[in-house]
DNA sequence: AGACTCACG
DNA sequence: ACGTACGTGAGTCTC
């Protein structure tokens, strides 16, 4: 018996607090009895591995090699190539012309899709046979040069920046197409089998797969190959499937689809990944990425990523056509791919040195309020910590806590709490002004400019397309959907992004397009009428619901009729909206009464979301995208709730959602076709998206004729029942925005 | 790794 | 009687 225990940790639901995370110890030996039991397999292989005679006692280095063993023999059955001369190469790409479809997958040897550096590329068009093309050493030398800061990635360009072949040295191992010849000739040349591949990868009519396939379109890119055909992303397809879980990873993939565990990136580069608790203490971490990993290996891998990725992709695309999903997977999703591959590369200027200055000021600020606050409390203390903070303001100071509401580990300390005590104690408003400077100064003044690309000079996020559950974008590295604009010092930071010399920043939003959009799924006939007139929307159920005319409707009235708005999208209760419109309970019960008499449909707007879900066991939008909400049915009436709430919202954020995917596409392709110009550049670049939003950098002179195009694309994506309408602004900062007007 | 807090739509 | 608006990502503290 194996004494070893597995800790696995639990999501429990329980009433009144939704879930709770629990960590539960188990013998290692039963939990492999049970999981083979329950065919939960996701774990077991490892677990069955681990538990073995021959990795007990052993090292987890040892253990990791005895899984890199077994997970061979597990491959054995597959027809995994490793191409490596021209020989195989010939064999291999005359097969390759044939096909009609294919996997690929790219292995680089970084991370940073600008200047990834290639290693090889695997193929796969039959279930079982993957071919990996070795081409790090086959790199042309001499071609290391700097990204101009305005390259354009799509359609055509890339300023290439192949910097030789490394370590691996700049051998040329191939005579095809006299290599060698045209290298001494100064020619600029690609790699001699990627030249080969580079016809078949532009081929339109030739289908692609790939899992993230962004990614390797972005590598490709930086070799000049504009990857063209791309039909399938199985990341994407995936998630379309399932939008709930974030386990859309080739890994659990493949596991969950076939019940094959593929070897993971850690066993096959050990600790790479491993904490960066090593970077803290100084210690210098082994900077290990698939270039060390030993070509017998990483072949093997590449191969069951493109082996794998083909698979999935002819499971999932009848299950997609069968969920009625191949629409919105092929019109919307899939094009949109490359769309967010160019933002992605575009980037955007920051004017770092602005930055620097506000940096100093605020940390003088910060500096100045944390000496205040310690002789408020009368002590000195982390006010960054929200244990420490809590003992000063409530034991220390004893401020009264009648009002102030718990978190799992005590009294909150949350901005709200402290709104309602900045009465009580001096103390109070220091530390909101803290905290604001802070949160601003480290979560963007002082982050921003270290993600600056040193080749590029910008800043380039990554856009997600498959994290979240309603359909919308999400951003990281920085995100770049979150940046300041609620305060003076957030707008400050906002100036901080800039457009190049003779360029200007333009900025198209999409004005309340989720009431507009609960307008038009509603039917009802005030609301409809009340954006057909282009009345002030807040003004105008201010003054149904008080039973006033729309003269008579004071600020505090539209205050409280714009919370009542919001909150309906999101299937807020009287109490939420006493918070946000500031009220008393009993006030916003009657306003939300009444606000369900005047836009009747509304109300029938809501039930039906709600019925639906209940019946389907999914929220769905205009354009057929799907949320699961199995929680509807529960028999915990919070968890029901919640799941109510959802069905009510995902509807409207995500037709938004959805028309905004479809403006992009369409303007992407407009840009290319109109906007190019003869050195490969554009003279408009499509940057962000924020939800409603989207942000270009477009040559100064032709802003008003861009504005005015680009307006009309967003407006015109789909025809609802009232007036869609986009704001224009542009600037040279995307603080300072003036109307364009049209 | 989780909890908390807070930036945005 | 419960808790109370939807959707994100990131920095910091704590263990």
């Amino acid at each position: 018996m194996s004494k070893k225990l597995v800790t696995i940790k639990c999501d429990v639901k329980i009433p009144f607090k939704l879930t709770d995370t629990r960590f539960v110890n188990f013998n290692q030996d039963d939990v492999v009895a049970l999981f083979s039991e329950l065919e939960f397999k996701s774990l077991l292989p490892r677990l069955q591995i681990l538990s073995s005679k021959q990795a007990k006692g052993k090292s987890k280095e040892e253990q990791r090699e005895i899984i890199i063993d077994k997970y061979e023999r597990n491959i054995k059955k597959f027809k995994y190539h490793l191409i490596q001369d021209d020989k195989e190469f010939k064999k291999f790409f005359t097969k390759l012309k044939q096909q009609k479809e294919f996997a690929f997958d790219t292995e680089t040897a970084s991370f940073d899709t600008l200047s990834a550096e290639l290693l090889g590329i695997s193929f796969s068009w039959k279930a079982g046979v993957a071919y990996y093309l070795e081409v790090r050493s086959n790199l042309p030398a001499g071609k290391a040069g700097k990204l101009p800061a305005h390259h354009a990635y799509l359609p055509d360009s890339l300023a290439s920046r192949q910097a030789g072949a490394g370590k691996a040295g700049g051998e040329v191992r191939s005579d095809l197409f006299n290599y060698k010849d045209r290298v001494k000739k100064g020619e600029n040349v690609l790699n001699p089998w990627l030249e080969k591949l580079k016809p078949i990868l532009e081929n339109k009519n030739i289908k692609k797969f790939g899992h993230n396939i962004k990614y390797d379109i972005k590598v490709m890119a930086c070799y000049e190959i504009k990857v063209q055909g791309i039909a399938v992303d199985t990341m994407i397809a995936s998630y379309l499937l399932n939008p709930g879980t974030r386990q859309h990873n080739l890994d659990a993939l493949t596991f969950s689809e076939f019940g094959h565990q593929k070897i993971t990136k850690t066993d096959l580069m050990g600790s790479t990944f491993a904490k960066a608790t090593a970077d803290k203490k100084g210690v210098k971490r082994k900077n290990i990425t698939f270039a060390d990993v030993p070509i017998e290996k990483l072949y093997n891998y590449s191969c069951e990523d493109a082996d794998f990725t083909y698979r999935l992709a002819k499971k999932l695309m009848p299950e997609l056509k069968k969920q009625k999903l191949d629409k919105l997977f092929n019109e919307i999703e899939m094009p949109l791919v490359i769309v967010l591959a160019q933002m992605e590369t575009s980037g955007i200027k920051i004017d770092s040195k602005f930055l620097a200055k506000i940096s100093q000021n605020t940390k003088k600020k910060i500096k100045q309020l944390e000496i205040k606050i310690y002789k408020q409390a009368g002590k000195k203390f982390n006010i960054n910590s929200t244990q420490q903070l809590r003992e000063v303001l409530y034991e220390k100071l004893n401020i009264p806590t009648e009002t102030v509401s718990k978190t799992k580990t005590g009294l909150s300390t949350a901005a709200d709490e402290l709104t309602k005590l900045k009465d009580l104690h001096p103390i109070i408003k220091l530390i909101q002004q803290y905290r604001e400077l802070v949160k601003l100064s480290t979560t963007y003044i002082d982050a921003l400019p270290k993600l600056v690309n040193k080749q590029t000079g910008r800043l380039h996020t990554s856009f997600n397309q498959s994290v979240t559950a309603t359909g919308r974008l999400s951003s990281t590295e920085p995100n770049l959907q979150n940046i300041p604009i609620r305060t003076a010092l957030g707008r400050e930071i906002r100036q901080a992004f800039i457009a190049e010399p003779g360029y200007k920043l333009l900025s198209l939003d999409y004005s309340q397009i989720e009431l507009r959009l609960a307008a038009h799924m509603s039917g009802d006939k005030k609301m409809i009428k009340a954006f057909l007139d282009n009345a002030d929307i807040h003004t105008m159920t201010a003054a149904e619901i008080n039973q006033v005319s729309p003269s008579q409707v004071d600020r505090e009235m539209r205050r409280q009729a714009k919370a009542i708005n919001f909150g309906i999208l999101y299937g807020q209760g009287p109490h939420g909206l006493s918070q946000t419109a500031d009220i008393p309970y009993w006030r916003a019960k009657e306003f939300i009464e009444e606000y369900f008499i005047v836009y009747k449909e509304v109300k029938k707007f809501i039930d039906k979301s709600i019925a639906s879900a209940r019946k389907k066991g999914y929220a769905e939008t205009l354009f057929n995208r799907r949320r699961y909400l199995p929680e509807i049915n529960s028999s915990v009436m919070q968890v029901r709730k919640a799941a109510e709430r959802m069905a009510i919202n995902m509807p409207l954020q995500g037709t938004a959602a959805d028309m905004i995917k479809i403006a992009m596409i369409e303007i992407y392709s407009r840009i290319n076709r109109e906007y190019k110009t003869n050195t490969r550049e554009s003279d408009v670049k499509m940057l962000l998206q924020v939800h409603d939003e989207l942000l270009f950098e477009v040559k100064s002179d032709k802003v008003d004729k861009v504005a005015g195009e680009i307006k009309k694309i967003m407006e015109n994506v789909i025809k609802l029942k009232v007036p869609v309408i986009v704001d224009a602004k542009v600037g040279s900062n995307w603080r300072e925005m003036k109307e364009v007007k049209s």
